[in-house]
Formats: C-alpha cells, structure tokens, sequence
RNA sequence: GCCGGGAUGGCGGAAUUGGUAUACGCGAUGGACUUAAAAUCCAUUGAAUUUAUACUUCAUGAGGGUUCGAGUCCCUCUCCCGGCACCA
C-alpha cells in the first residue's frame, strides 16, 4: 500500500515529466488548439508569492483538462524582467542587473517547478533578453513610423501620410512628427522624486507613485509618448467581441472615460481702453455635456496654463494678479490642487469679456485652477445653475445664476432626493431637496426646491424642460441637445464632439534597466529611427546605474554609446538616452511564446495565425488599466499592420483574488505575515498545496490564507492512498455508485470549465466518501476516480495510476465523460410542503406521477395532522421535487 | 460624490438560477485505539424550547413587497471591499 508521501514521489514525477516532454504544445498539430495564459511573473529578488500559485494552478488545471479532453495546449511561462526593483537591487549590492535577473529566474524556475504546473519550458521568454527586445524595439519602431488615418479608422505607414504641398523642409518634418503614434514632446509629467523616473498616467494612484507611494511631482520634461488616445473609441468598442470579466471591462471603460458633448466656440471682446488693435480675432473653445444649457452660460472659466492669457497679455487690465494666480498654480502639485477642491480659487480676466453665441451677451472669463489644461479644451462655460461646481465658484465670487432646466413637470420624482426631517433618504438619484414632513407635503418640498432653483438658490444637474433660452424653451434636455448641436454646427459656432479622459501614454523611463529607445537624435535629421539590421540596440555596460535627480537617463553618461553618426546623414549625432517603461515587454510578449527562437520576425505568421487568439488569460485586476490595456492597444496597432490576424489578443480574460494573510490584511514582508509557499510545499506537499489554493474560496474572490485548512487536503489525498487496499482488478463495479460517478464527473468538467475549482474539488470529497463506505472497489472506478482528479493533484495521482500497473502518463489519458442517463437517480426524495414549510419527505420512484404524489402526501400521518379542519386551496406539484399544500 | 461587487453557522464557504438553506472543508465536543501524546477512526455540531437525536418555533445585514413557495426577483436602508474622482 502507497502512503501519501509527497516529499518522496512529487520531485520524482517532475522530473520525469520534464524528461518525457509530455507537456509540450505542438506547432500545427491536427487537434483543436488551446491557448491558455498566466501573465509572465516579474523575477523578483523576494521569490514567489502564493498568489502567483493561485493562477499559475488554477490554469494549470484548466490545460491539464484540456489536453485530457483532446485539445492541443499551449500553456507558456516567460519572465518579465525589465524593472526598477531588480535595477535597486543592482545598485545596492554594485552587482549587475543582468546578473540579478539571471539569480531570480534560477530560483523562480526551480520554485515554479515545485508545485508541477504544465508550463511548455522550451517556449521560454525573457523580455531582457536582447533577442527578445530587439522586437519590442523594432514594435517601438513602428510605431514611430505609423500614423492614425482617420478616414480609414487605422493605423498606416508614414509615408502614406498626405502632406501639405506648401511646406518647408523644416514644417514638413514637424508636421510628420506631429502625427507618428510614437512622438517626442515636452510636457509637464507626473514625477516620482524617490524612484527618479517620469510616471505613466495609469501608474499615478490618488497622486502618489504606484511603486513606493511617494508623492508625485509635476516635472516639465522631453519625453517620447504613445499616441494610445487615438484607440480609445475601439478599446472600449471591441470589449463588446471578447468574454471578460464584467468589472474587467467596466474599469476600462471608466478608465477611458469617453463622454459625448459638443465644442461651443465663444468670441473674444477686449476692451478698447488700451487702444492696441489685435490683428486677429480671438476666440475660445470649449467642450461640454450639456450644450443644451447654453442659456444659462454666465461666465467662462479658463484653466492657468490656457495659452489665450498668454495671446491676450496686453489686454488683461489686472495683469499682474492674473500672473501671480497662474504662477500660484503651477507650483502646486496635483495632490494640492485636487486637496483644495472644497474651497474654489480664482481670478477674473478684467478687460476681456467672451460673447455668449446663442444671445451675443458678453461674459466674465475666469481663470481657475478647478479647471483642467490636459481635459478638453482646458476651459469651459460655466453654467452655475446646472452644475455643482460652477455653482459653488459662482456662489463664492457673486457670478450670475441662471435657470434654463425647470425639472418641474418632467418624468417622476426620481429626479431629486428629498430628505425629511430625520436625514432619511425617501428617494434615490438627482438632486439633494431638503424636506420637512413637519410643515409640508413631499410636493410642497419639490415646489420649494423648484422655486430655489429658479431663484439661484440651488443647482439642478438633473434633466428637465428647458426655459429662459428662446428657440430651445419647452424642450427636454435629451431634444434640446440635439437641436442646439445641430445650430451650432449650421452657425459654425461648434460641433458634435466626443472627448476621453484617457491620455497619450508616457512612454520615456529615465534609467537603466529597460529597453534603450532606438532612436538617433540628429539636428539636421531630427529624430531617426535605427534600421532594423541596427537591432538589437543593446543596452552598454556602465559603471553606475543610480538614476539621476536631472532626470537623465544613466544612459546619457556613456559617452561612446551616446555618440554615434546618424543613419541618415552621416554626420555626428546622439543616441536616445530614455529607456522604454516595463509595459513595454509585456505588451506583445504573448506573440512571441508562439515562435520563441525566431531570429527573422517577432512570431511567423503561421505560427500566429495557428494560435491566435489567447482563448483563456489570466491575470491580476491591478494590471486592468495598465497592462492590459497596453496590449490591447499594441495588438490592434500590429493588427492594423496587418501582423496579427485578430482584432484583439485576448479571447477570455477572468481574474484570479488576491490572496490575504492570516490576518485578513495584505500580505507584505513589512508586516510580516507573508506566508512562503517553499516552506509550505516542503511541509504539506504540492499536491496538498494545490488542493487547497483551489479549495479555499471562490477563485475570483480575496480570502485570507488559513494554515489549519491545509491538513484537510492532506488528510483527503491520504484516504485517496488508503484506499487503494479496497481496490479490486476483477470485482464487477457496483451500480449503485455509478449515479455518484457520472454525476461528479459531469460536476468535476463543468466546474474547470467555469474555473469554479472549489466545488469540483468539494464534490470528488462527496465521492471519495461515498466510495470508502464500499466494502469493494473496482479498478475502474478507482482509475476513473483518479483521472478525474489528476488535474487538481498530478503528482500523487501519476504515482497511484502507476501502482494500478499502468505504462503511460495519467496525464495523457482521456478526461471521463458522463451519460446523462446514468446521473438519474431511481429514487428520490419526495418533499411534501404545506403553505411552503417542509412538513414531512417520503423516498418514492423518481418518476411517480402527479396524482400517485399527491396521494402520498395526503396520506402522510405528519400531514393529516396538519391539514385536519382546514380548507385546501391548492396543491403544487413540482416534478420530481416536491408536492405544496396550501390550506 | 460616481461606477462595480458583496453581506449565509465559531471560521472558509455551498445551494441545480424561484423549490429540502447551511453541501464540502476547518474548528469544537464526546468516544475508540495508545502507558501517554500525535496521527487515525467513529459520533455530534445554526439558534431557541425540550429528558429527548421527537415535536415546534426562529434564523441567509435591516425593513417592506411579489409568490403556493424567496438566500435567490422588486423597492428602501445600513455596513464592508474594489475602482474612479474638480473629466465640464
């Protein structure tokens, strides 16, 4: 008899796997395809983490299956090894990060190993491997020598970009580096002084560096940017072709934040006291949701760094004050600016005015810092009745309040939320209306915010019937949108206009450990991209890889790398010194595992068109708006190229829930309560591990770690050993067990399907104790049995089909099928109700009629106890379940 | 503030989508084995009432509703978790 002794058989069965190959996907095999992925890990110097267990197992069961089930399993692993962690490490311990990486991948590997996932090891990647990023370059390149074409709705090679005839060399070459998706600019970044590198939008969290929480600064620096902006429309209208999770793919969309609206162009006046004349005439753009309250626009606002106080500086009569607020803002930080949100700050623009299209009446214009440079036009109109914030400014500094929605007589109640006398809410959405139940009815309480409204003692976001604003009066809001937009556009004071939260992607680092940008800086070429014979563009050796307070990359001190002659024209010109951020390795790498050792393309476009789409991907919800994003974004871009033969990289994306320690809090080594999956495996086994990383909870769900949980896996394999001495090669296998058997199988296919690990693994406990109350056992069942859970316990389960005196792998067997036939239970248990409550239960043939049923119940002693006296209104029956008596 | 998701025993969690609530596991209690402990095995384990494993009543965050029947559907509220947030 086998006892279950991890520790002696998992090494040799991984081994032995390793030898035999058997996990190996195969390039145009006739079987069906199945591509399932784990998001590469980051070869940390800290080691594993269980959470990593927690998918790497979960999809490992699901390949495992599949491969069972006949499919041709693609099942990657590759490591993401660019970043700054590993690059600290290096400067901290003067050893080099290639070195670094190279210790932490050893001892990854030999970790991940452990546990027996079904990785295809010969597919391996590494995204600082040279021949890897020479494709991430050459994917960078491309970029740069693409542009968007509207027309088409994709992305083209520059040279088909149309150039206006009557440009300079000089212009032309703006206007060509105006519109590649990858371009330079100078713009103000988020800045992280600890970690000294510039900060992608999707990496600044409530102000501060997602990495090391210090906050972020504002630093005007050159920066290479990617034009991901210009996907926005299709990233949020292909998640409607794929299967993600539904929070996946409402976090993009908000993420993305598209908002429909038009622009409205306001007329520039300036006073005429100063006497210069102004050789154009000015004017203001801005953008809004709610052009229908044009009407009710009493001012405008403009945010500080606005370039038309720059344009109009001559005429601004309280110049200085207006300087000296802009100047103000500019030192402050986002987290200042957003801190004083309560209290609104601003000045007025004396000696300009703006001219309200619709009713050529002339405006104040503001500047205000609660109004955004990067969102929109970077001003808005203002209209204090219909907004919280405009109403709050102009409350504040006495601006003009005017009614244009009257949300009396408009849709139901729902519009507002009255609150009575003790703060409970009676109704939801809208607008706050106090009420007091004391001295009025709930009308009257509408009546008396409806007139406050009207009056400017209150703001209305909600929709209503448009007054005060002529030809719109009468309308609803959703009409008046319409006809408004429609007269803009025929008066040519504005247009329809769509606008997205989302911004370019800031794609410069300014260190060591990452990508180098193959670029070459010329002054009489400008920016020259490296051919593709010139890739790799390694990164050199240097002495220090300490990033600097400059914000130049440790790059920019090698001066034989830096100086180069310029592809284009010979002469002496510099290298790009900026490094690519650690998404960009990550954003393509999936390609690459379909033809990992080819020199000429990043993948063959049979090997992608074999595999793509990634039909099951798996990963953490923090990599929603980062990571994921960027993928999506790359992939449609190489798709537009025509590279890739799909729309979008992932078919299926489901996420796994974090792991928390004991204590119900997260897991980090300054609380010390991280849990070391080497010693757990080393105690309880693999095979317990894997076990009960899947049982713990819900996969999707965050559940604390629980030591004690983990013997009643080990307990459970333990019996699955033992009762290997009930097992018998020539007993006939009893019938009574088969209704259990096809229906754990049908449980156990499902659930993997559904990456519901829990209850499969709950329902093969069921069987197994339902099979260890047999006297006999037939080797059938038990060889059943076994596959069944090979997935979820490969080791041991290899070990025990072995002892069956079987020659090849369990893991090459076929999954079970059920028979739908033999799930049906002969008998059941028939529930009888009265008025719904369970009153008494009789074993009866599954298949007793409706009248047999109720005769039954009736005839039940509990149950004439029940209805004696009593008048029967009804008798339910339900098939196969249940007879309700009502009386 | 807005957008998601959630709340079921001492604990992690099940529940065929409206049909026996609490599966499975942990823990706990009692017993067997043992010199003893661990391990293992057996039994019990939502609460109340009760001599009782009988009967009954009450329990799925709170309150209401629909239904023969609600953890599940509808309305309102509370709390917790995640994301976004001066985005016009």
């Amino acid at each position: 008899m086998q006892k279950y002794n991890p520790q002696k058989i998992e090494g040799k069965w991984q081994k032995e796997w390793d030898k035999s190959n058997i996990y190996k996907a195969e390039d145009f095999s006739k079987k069906k395809k199945f591509y399932c992925l784990i998001e590469f890990p980051y070869p940390s110097g800290a080691g594993l983490h269980v959470g990593h267990l927690r998918s790497h197992i979960a999809i490992d069961i699901v390949a495992r299956k599949k491969r069972m089930d006949g499919y041709n399993v693609m099942y990657p692993i590759g490591w993401d090894a660019f970043g700054l962690p590993t690059e600290n490490f290096a400067i901290k311990t003067k050893t080099h990060p290639k070195i670094v990486t190279k210790n932490n991948i050893k001892n990854f590997t030999r970790q991940i190993k452990s546990y027996g996932p079904s990785f295809d090891w010969s597919r391996e990647i590494n995204t600082t491997d040279p021949k890897y990023y020479k494709w991430t370059q050459w994917i960078f390149l491309k970029l740069f020598n693409s542009f968007y074409d509207e027309k088409s709705d994709k992305a083209r090679d520059i040279k088909d970009l149309d150039i206006p005839k009557n440009l300079n060399d000089l212009e032309k070459r703006e206007f060509i580096d105006n519109h590649r998706l990858a371009y330079e600019t100078k713009m103000a970044i988020n800045w992280c002084p600890s970690c000294k590198i510039g900060l992608a939008n999707e990496e600044v969290v409530n102000n501060t560096c997602e990495r090391c929480g210090a906050p972020a600064e504002k630093k005007t620096m050159r920066q290479w940017m990617l034009r991901i902006t210009k996907y926005a429309e299709r990233l949020i209208k292909d998640l409607d072709t794929v299967d993600y999770l539904d929070k996946i793919k409402t976090q993009q969309v908000n993420w993305i934040g598209r908002s429909e609206g038009a622009t409205v162009k306001f007329a520039v006046k300036t006073s005429t006291e100063l006497g210069s004349e102004i050789s154009e005439p000015s004017s203001v753009e801005v953008f809004t949701t709610r052009p229908d309250t044009l009407f009710g626009c009493t001012y405008m606002v403009l945010s500080p760094e606005h370039n038309l106080i720059k344009s109009l500086e001559s005429r601004i009569l309280n110049l200085d004050e207006v300087q000296k607020y802009v100047e103000q803002a500019k030192n402050k930080s986002d987290l200042d600016r957003t801190d004083l949100a309560k209290e609104k700050t601003g000045v007025e623009l004396k000696g300009i005015k703006a001219i309200n299209p619709v009713n050529n009446e002339e405006i104040p214009i503001w500047v205000a810092d609660y109004v955004l440079a990067s969102y929109g036009t970077g001003a808005i109109m203002s209209v204090p009745a219909h907004d919280e914030r405009d109403f709050e400014f102009a409350k504040k500094f006495g601006l003009e309040i005017k009614c244009v929605v009257d949300p009396i007589k408009f849709e139901n109640v729902r519009n507002y939320i009255i609150i009575d006398k003790d703060g409970i809410q009676q109704c939801r959405g809208g607008t706050v209306v106090s009420w007091n139940p004391q001295n009025e009815t709930i009308e009257n309480g509408i009546e008396r915010f409806l007139e406050e409204v009207r009056n400017g003692k209150h703001y209305h976001i909600g929709k209503g019937k448009l007054i005060n604003s002529d030809f719109l009066n009468g309308l609803t809001t959703e009409e008046a949108k319409k006809k408004i937009t429609k007269w803009l556009e025929k008066n040519n004071f504005g247009k329809k206009a769509t606008n997205y939260k989302l911004r370019d992607w800031v794609f410069s680092r300014q260190h060591y450990w990452g990508e180098p940008i193959p670029i070459v800086k010329c002054e009489k070429c400008g920016n020259v991209a490296l051919e593709k014979k010139d890739l790799p563009l390694e990164l050199p050796e240097v002495k220090n890889y300490e990033p600097t307070d400059t914000g130049k990359s440790p790059l920019a001190k090698i001066d034989k790398w830096v100086n180069v002659k310029c592809p284009k024209c010979g002469k002496s010109a510099k290298r790009e010194t900026d490094t690519m951020p650690n998404w960009a390795g990550s954003s393509w790498y999936y390609l690459r595992y379909l033809d990992s050792k080819n020199n000429q393309e990043f993948a063959s476009q049979k090997n992608i068109k074999h595999w793509m789409p990634v039909d099951l991907y798996n990963g953490g919800m923090e990599h929603t708006t980062l990571h994921l994003l960027y993928s999506r974004f790359w992939h449609k871009f190489l798709y537009d190229l025509g590279f890739v033969n799909t729309a979008e990289p992932y078919k299926k994306r489901r996420s796994h829930g974090m792991i928390l320690a004991e204590d119900g809090q997260k897991m980090s080594k300054s609380r010390g309560n991280t849990i070391n999956p080497d010693e757990v495996i080393r105690q309880y086994g693999a095979d317990t591990v894997r076990l009960y990383e899947m049982f713990m909870g819900p996969y999707s769900e965050a559940i604390p770690w629980n030591t004690n949980s983990l013997v009643g896996m080990s307990r459970f394999l333990e019996r699955v050993c033992k009762l290997q001495i009930k097992v018998e090669t020539r007993f006939i296998a009893s019938k009574s067990i088969e209704p259990l058997l096809h229906k754990t199988i049908k449980k156990v296919t499902e659930d993997i399907d559904n990456l519901k690990f829990n209850t499969a693994i709950s329902q093969l406990m069921i069987f197994l104790n339902s099979l260890e109350k047999e006297e006999k056992i037939s080797a059938t069942h038990y060889s059943q049995f076994l596959i069944l859970l090979s997935p979820f316990a490969p080791h041991i389960t290899e070990e025990l089909w072995e002892m069956l005196g079987n020659q090849e792998s369990i893991h090459l067997q076929s999954f079970p099928k059920y028979n739908l036939e033999l799930i049906k239970e002969k008998e059941i248990t028939l529930v009888i109700q009265i008025n719904g409550k369970l009153r008494d239960q009789k074993k009866v043939p599954a298949d007793i009629s409706e009248e047999n049923a109720k005769k039954l119940a009736f005839e039940s002693v509990k149950i004439k106890k029940w209805i004696e006296n009593k008048e029967i209104r009804k008798v339910i029956f339900v098939k196969e379940r249940l007879v309700n008596i009502v009386i």
